[in-house]
DNA sequence: GTAAAAAAGGATATTTTTGTCCCTTATTAT
DNA sequence: ATAATAAGGGACAAAAATATCCTTTTTTAC
């Protein structure tokens, strides 16, 4: 459904929305060790992710690393969609056709844009934040196959 | 949300079926135009979906082509991804973890569960030849970004 | 001001996906 | 039989995605 670098621009913001803060701040090598994803390959991608601020915040220098603030996390989870340049999957055609809308519909058009729906509303209507206290409780963000 | 294989395996297979039958074959060629995919990567993609006969049915020579049969049309769409090894989307955690289940689950999971079971049975409930009708009333299969 | 820590950034490598080319095989018609 | 047509299949090429490595910059502590 995603690549593989959204995958791990998801579950690195997670991890880093459910364990950091300003005050306590989050090393490369231990994010990348949290959610098993390649370390520098996961470096660039915090790159991207913190580029403009606006979702994770770092820090460079010893006690630097990456962290997120409370604001930030109040965000729907869509931002880190639009932040990898990949929620276009909530609007192109299931079938790869550029000119495919509701006036002219590919044959899954219709039943597919329900589902498109669904999904744009789910990251629209849950926040970091949210998504973040549930790996508190009862889910997890490590096990990749890799 | 599919590969580019995928996308060309569903848009030629449901060419296939508005179009074609044991008495009207098509070559690759008018597939892929109608299609607007690249020919000889069509060609690849129609190998596997005519493998075993159970889909695509083709026959060489002269006058030969690729068609389906009025049985192979009545399949659910989902036998289209089977094919292709790409029913995987179906099953597969979003955030990429191999061990994601109902009782150890990523934080998406729940919300997932539901999308993921709605495509599972939009492509379980929707006989290929339901979307091959709908191609001849209001839909199309042609005009992709390339 | 030196050394260490940590992210930023550039260059490069590997793997996978996508795409092309060309020769072979099967079928049909003449 | 021969020629023409169409798919089958193998080898190769190009592009994109994924991944690694190494140097530079910034910050902190001493």
């Amino acid at each position: 459904m995603f690549s593989k670098t959204t995958e791990y621009a998801l579950r690195a913001t997670l991890y880093i929305a459910a364990n950091s803060s300003p005050e306590r701040k989050l090393s490369i090598n231990e994010i990348a060790a949290a959610i098993d994803s390649p370390r520098s390959f996961t470096a660039k991608i915090l790159q991207r992710l913190s580029a403009n601020e606006r979702l994770i915040s770092s820090s460079k220098g010893p006690g630097g690393g990456f962290y997120m603030t409370e604001k930030a996390g109040k965000q729907p989870a869509k931002i880190i969609l639009e932040t990898m340049d990949e929620d276009a999957l909530l609007n192109k055609c299931v079938l790869g056709l550029s000119r495919c809308s509701d006036e002219k519909p590919c044959p899954m058009h219709k039943d597919f844009k329900v589902i498109k729906a669904d999904i744009y509303t789910l990251f629209t209507k849950t926040s970091i934040a949210s998504l973040a206290a549930d790996t508190h409780k009862n889910s997890f963000l490590k096990g990749a196959r890799r």
